[in-house]
DNA sequence: ATTGAAAGAGTCTCAGT
DNA sequence: ACTGAGACTCTTTCAAT
């Protein structure tokens, strides 16, 4: 269940230090915001957290994966068309591949969009395939990447976060 | 500067559970891994963490956050293809945007493809002609995402890492 | 590379405001 | 809703192995 909530000039300092680094102390932040907007003692930043949770605007924290370093160097963007009749079952099989780390049911061109991570143009390929060999899948289309140049899902936030409120949601 | 790291069983456990929750203490972690592999001491599992850190596996650490509760409930991917002799410039117009969460440049049908968040429909709309009125670009082609049925950059992460060994790489 | 210990730092709760 | 204090837990370092 998804709560009313409000954030403050406060809550979105907390929620941009944390986003920088999940482990930040709440001492820290305390310190830091007493410094830069009003005196705030660390309970208060312990509380703040926890309604954040609440409301399910922090619904956890993760680590950045450096892939490079674990040889994975290409990414790709593969439009699917399938038979409608069998889309469900598409999707089910889908997910049993490790290498879409993004997947979205669509409307245009496609039924279904996704973000694949591989090692090598030859591991992609043969992602590709399997995706292909799918029963019900009818036409793939790639996109290759060959440059990154933004890929931070939280780069929105601290443009949300200036507007010092958040929407009204049940 | 990225050197070469060979990770083991302990390693890939430490990056699970950090994985799943990235303020997991590493007493905890310790303990687990005590219980569940071998004896392994709290110092370790610090040195362990740092290692992976100096070769580039671990980056840091971030928040999941749940841009639904904060208004944000549509995804869509925007194909652009521009005149190749601006392509420097769209680019760091792109940049500006903040609901571009990820941007690559590409080979195939499109030189540049991004993902956005928005808030609904109508701010999509706004983005996709924001993206359509930067000199240079020619063309776009959007697919508006209805259900998201995975997003998780490190969904691949336990694929790789029950592998027990990373990629050799300078 | 790992340990165990120790000092300092951080977490988390709660009674009081 | 915030504070300050207290008990507990975690971090971080380091000499020893």
């Amino acid at each position: 269940m998804i709560l009313r909530y409000n954030t403050d000039e406060i809550d979105n300092t907390i929620v941009k230090k944390l986003n920088i680094n999940a482990r930040t102390p709440y001492t820290e932040i305390s310190k830091q915001i007493s410094k830069e907007i009003k005196p705030l003692s660390v309970g208060t930043v312990h509380v703040r957290v926890k309604k954040l949770e609440e409301a399910g605007i922090i619904k956890g924290s993760t680590l950045i994966i450096g892939y490079e370093s674990l040889g994975f160097h290409l990414i790709a963007f593969v439009g699917i068309l399938s038979d409608s009749r069998e889309s469900q079952l598409v999707k089910e099989e889908l997910k049993k591949i490790p290498n879409i780390v993004q997947l979205y049911i669509t409307s245009g061109k496609y039924n279904l969009f996704c973000r694949i991570i591989a090692r090598d143009p030859s591991d992609a390929r043969d992602v590709i395939s399997k995706i292909g060999e799918i029963k019900g899948v009818l036409r793939t289309e790639s996109t290759i990447c060959l440059e990154e140049s933004i890929n931070d899902e939280n780069r929105l936030l601290s443009n949300i976060l200036q507007q010092h409120q958040s929407n009204h949601l049940n």
